[in-house]
DNA sequence: CGGCTTTGACCCGCGC
DNA sequence: GCGCGGGTCAAAGCCG
């Protein structure tokens, strides 16, 4: 036995062989054919392992969207005006979703691109900034009657030429989530991007895996956010397992 | 000193 | 018409 190290290509290139014609004895095949196939045991495992979990964690945000609907439901029939209700709604079945329209009961006021976000901070974090990259001037805080968290009101520093307007409230159930709701459309580019909190998430990068291994060790709300993100990808991105695959397999070699 | 936050007062829509 | 409650204003205070 001389040189023992040899190199693994997994057949990705298969013109390497054709190339490189230096007969390879058959206890070494036999030997890596048996590593690899554990490796390939070990991948499924992992696999499967993921997908567990994926399915525990859709299964907990199913029953926290019925938990959450069938309050609000409860809310409407008790105390909550339709304004705030329907408000509130906004955030029962997604972290981010867009409504075109205001509502119907204020015709005084035009709004349009009514957005809210649910931002999840540290439960010693009490400040009700949720920064999103642009800058915002405080002109308001209420204690309203359904909520014991205070709501903040903000303008976009650019007002009076931004007309964009942001409340933002901790949630009732949870008051480590900040529900901040976006009135109108900036008219200017933003002025920071270093400053957002949340990232945005191309799942479809092969290098995503990566960013999400450094994400995790440096930020432990961008993790929550990420693994959320990851859920998501798997159920409407397909190429999504296939990166995680990729990924994994590289971690494993 | 300028910009931002705080906070009480005021405005206004909505339900009764 | 009245009261309630959300949204906004604006003066005072704070901070870099």
């Amino acid at each position: 036995m001389g040189n023992k190290s040899f190199f693994i290509d997994l057949n990705t290139n298969p013109l390497l062989h054709n190339i490189n014609r230096s007969p390879i004895p058959r206890e070494t095949l036999d030997e890596e054919l048996s590593r690899m196939r554990k490796e390939s045991k070990k991948l499924a495992t992992t696999l499967t392992s993921l997908s567990e979990k994926y399915n525990s964690l859709q299964t907990h945000i199913l029953e926290l969207q019925q938990k959450y609907s069938i309050h609000e439901e409860d809310n409407s029939k008790l105390i909550l005006s339709r304004k705030r209700k329907a408000e509130e709604e906004y955030c029962v079945n997604n972290s981010y979703i867009n409504i075109e329209e205001a509502s119907p009961k204020r015709p005084r006021e035009i709004t349009t691109n009514i957005s809210t976000v649910c931002v999840k901070t540290s439960p010693s974090d009490q400040t009700s900034v949720v920064k999103d990259g642009y800058n915002w001037r405080k002109y308001g805080q209420k204690v309203t009657r359904d909520n014991p968290s205070p709501r903040a009101y903000f303008k976009c520093s650019f007002a009076p030429t931004c007309p964009v307007k942001k409340k933002v409230q901790r949630s009732v159930k949870d008051t480590s989530i900040l529900v901040a709701t976006y009135e109108g459309e900036h008219n200017h580019p933003q002025p920071s991007q270093a400053e957002i909190t949340v990232p945005s998430v191309n799942t479809t990068d092969p290098t995503f895996l990566n960013k999400f291994m450094e994400d995790i060790n440096t930020n432990s709300l961008q993790q929550q956010y990420l693994v959320e993100q990851m859920a998501s990808s798997l159920s409407k991105n397909p190429s999504f397992a296939a990166t995680v695959a990729t990924a994994i397999s590289g971690l494993l070699f």
